[in-house]
DNA sequence: CGCAGTTTCGTACAGTGTTCAACTCGACGT
DNA sequence: ACGTCGAGTTGAACACTGTACGAAACTGCG
């Protein structure tokens, strides 16, 4: 009913069951992480996760309210290894990297940008890069509006972009579908091209913004 | 084994239950479509389309090799929607009036971007779509190589926003999940920056072009 | 020791995609 | 008219899925 209690940090020990009450929710988090860098989230189910957890079927259930919570919380123990680049650099260097550096991460948990792409729970990585991201386009001189909706737009490209490579490569060996050459170039093209219109917008808003007819 | 026939044009009638060899590839798509446009793609099983055909339960596993086959047929069908733009204005535009108009179709259809971000069959339709956009490309003067790139990336910003506004939508009443201002205005803003920095593009990494008014 | 709360466990249910063998029916050859 | 054949249909069965529920087991406290 109440859950798992917030400050419990004692990891299971090298026995081979469990024993009693050291279970965390981290654990489970951390079995779901494992399980997805293996085989996506796709193939991810409660009773996978109790098999790599060692513990019968639906144990995690208590420490996870839905499946849906699960997922939640390991998509956002994803984005806790995007890293956030040093403030020194140029906001276009530092929104680079960002991004670059989250497409590299969510390359190793397919399925997890997918299911960023659908699902904003709030949680705290989520909202450390979000916060990352409205920092440096602030500092660069863009004001929230402007700021929340770069921020969107990233998101379609980085999710978009990941989702698709990630689906190209897993059908390399499935013959009946043909893709499109789907190389890293297109993401970092992309990113350029973005960076390259932003700065055009801080520029001149009144001049640029708007093409003659 | 052989599957349906390809010729076949007959309707069922409007008598109640199928008479004998009625039943249509066409009309399973059909029934798909119709219940994807009502609850989406992630509540179309085959079952469902069963009932929604009003045929047995595994009927119409005789026109259709999987499920998987089934959502790109739909797919497909789906995107038969979206309106070409006529080849007289300006190729901003051209580009524009598409992608605008694929928006509004997916919009209709939850799910099915998300599908078309994953898989690519080769279909009628989606080969029409890409040879429209590499057409409209090059007449803009872009060769193949940045044209597929350019493809490959409105791709991503299209079926990511769609995919990211309908669960927007979806989630509206369901608390808990808070989400961001997820209006029409970032794909719009997003589509504008792109096709600005095509037309800087235009004038040449190289080469300094002037584009023409 | 007894009690209460926390954690674990197993069963059950409804739903999924898919396979398979049997069945029905229309048409064709004789 | 009859028989045969194959295209099309049907329902049962299998291995999964998420998850609700309740009973058991264990721990710590009084």
């Amino acid at each position: 009913m109440t859950g798992p209690p917030e400050g419990t940090v004692v990891r299971p020990g090298p026995e081979r069951a469990w024993r009693y009450g050291q279970l965390t929710r981290e654990d489970v988090v951390d079995a779901g992480l494992r399980l997805t860098r293996r085989s996506g989230f796709a193939h991810l189910s409660m009773r996978r996760l109790a098999a790599e957890l060692g513990s019968p079927s639906m144990n995690a259930y208590y420490y996870v309210r839905d499946k849906r919570h699960l997922l939640d919380l390991v998509g956002d123990a994803v984005l806790g290894e995007v890293p956030v680049p040093p403030t020194d650099l140029p906001w276009e260097k530092r929104l680079t990297l960002l991004f670059e550096g989250g497409r590299e991460v969510l390359l190793r948990y397919p399925g997890v940008a997918q299911h960023l792409l659908r699902r904003t729970a709030g949680l705290p990585n989520e909202t450390r890069l979000y916060e990352a991201i409205t920092g440096i386009l602030g500092a660069a001189g863009f004001d929230r509006a402007v700021s929340d909706r770069v921020q969107r737009l990233m998101a379609y490209l980085l999710f978009g972009a990941v989702t698709s490579e990630l689906a190209t490569a897993e059908a390399a060996d499935d013959p009946g579908t043909l893709r499109f050459s789907d190389d890293p170039e297109v993401f970092r093209f992309g990113l350029e091209l973005l960076v390259d219109g932003l700065r055009r917008h801080l520029g001149g808003p009144g001049a640029q913004r708007r093409a003659p007819g």
